[in-house]
DNA sequence: TTTATAGTCTAAACATATTAGTTTTGAGTG
DNA sequence: CACTCAAAACTAATATGTTTAGACTATAAA
């Protein structure tokens, strides 16, 4: 009889995490989960609501976690270079976490408070890094999206393997995110006069 | 006795399609493909290779036409204009077949000939849109980057449903391409005097 | 008319996910 | 210290999906 391996939940999402980044997000099933817990699969319905419930623990753990890292990054500084430790940051995470990076795309299900909360947190510090422009509502929320679109296309392609090799890819994202720092100075990316 | 089918390979991939643009890219399954054309799972295998062979024709179909549709968009166009062009085309795409446009993001087999040519055929055409510009190989190719970037990103957070509702996507969009296209004749996107 | 083949099918094996119900450990209580 | 009991593991059974093997049949070509 073997003794208690007393698995919580947190040991699941770390294993679920470990098979993302290193087979992709299409590995993490119950099985693989299970198995390199050393559990049968029915023992993680202890710990999660089945295959939907470990993807969203797993989508929460990316949301907070990104977001804790954007928060650290940005905290203290202002315009321009909170811009840059922010995307730094952001590119980051996406390099350390390649298979669970994808995750975040997924807009969380409305009826989820937590997640919602997860969600929403982490664009509230997108826009806590660009409301200091000065930018009407509306301008604001162009600017927030443009440059949630910079991040993510470049480490969307980038973690995806979907840039040609040879060419330094930190220069690359370099000049991506000066275009728009340069953009909100230049003319304030839409700002009214 | 039922009467033959005579499907062709042709079908198969356009059902493959419904069924993505209509439940998404996960519910592309043998299953759901073979039901929807009334025929058991074995038979798709007479036109393709199990589902890995499935989500390849998928992949196939939706580089060649995603790069059919920026090159009648970009053809006789140039500068700003082009890229304008493509621009509006690219995200189109992604609307009309938002649960296809996703796997265009995986990198092909390298093994895959066909596959290649499809995804360096669409990689050519931003490379025509910017080549004009006179850029040298590392600045049109930080250029070429920051585009597919800049397109991708916002697509792909906007068919992931992951932007506020409220305000008005195309404007967004609007400003982010002009963003790109205004820093190329700004300041050349890195071109060297 | 015959034959070859392409396309369909059934059957069976395997993997994953899920539910139901059982067993066992070990932590807290009397 | 012994008991209880809840949490966490388990086995077993079912459903869905993928894959391979091999048989059948309609049709097109010889």
């Amino acid at each position: 009889m073997p003794p208690k391996k007393h698995i919580d939940l947190q040991q699941v999402v770390q294993t679920a995490i470990e098979v993302a980044d290193e087979n992709g997000l299409e590995a993490v099933t119950l099985a693989s989960v299970a198995a390199r817990l050393d559990i049968r699969i029915p023992s993680l319905y202890n710990h999660v609501e089945g295959l939907p419930g470990l993807r969203r623990e797993l989508a929460l753990w990316a949301a907070q976690n990104l977001a804790d890292e954007l928060r650290r990054a940005s905290v203290g500084r202002a315009g321009k270079d909170a811009i840059w430790s922010l995307a730094i940051a952001y590119r980051k995470f996406a390099r350390t976490h390649p298979g669970v990076y994808p995750i975040t795309r997924k807009a969380p299900e409305a009826d989820d408070a937590e997640m919602m909360k997860a969600s929403e947190e982490l664009l509230e510090i997108v826009y806590a890094v660009l409301r200091p422009y000065g930018f009407n509502d509306a301008d604001l929320i162009h600017a927030v999206r443009a440059l949630r679109s910079v991040l993510h296309g470049f480490v969307d392609l980038e973690t995806a393997g979907g840039f040609e090799m040879g060419y330094d890819r930190d220069e690359s994202y370099e000049r991506l995110v000066r275009m728009f720092t340069d953009a909100l100075e230049l003319h304030g990316y839409g700002k009214q006069p």
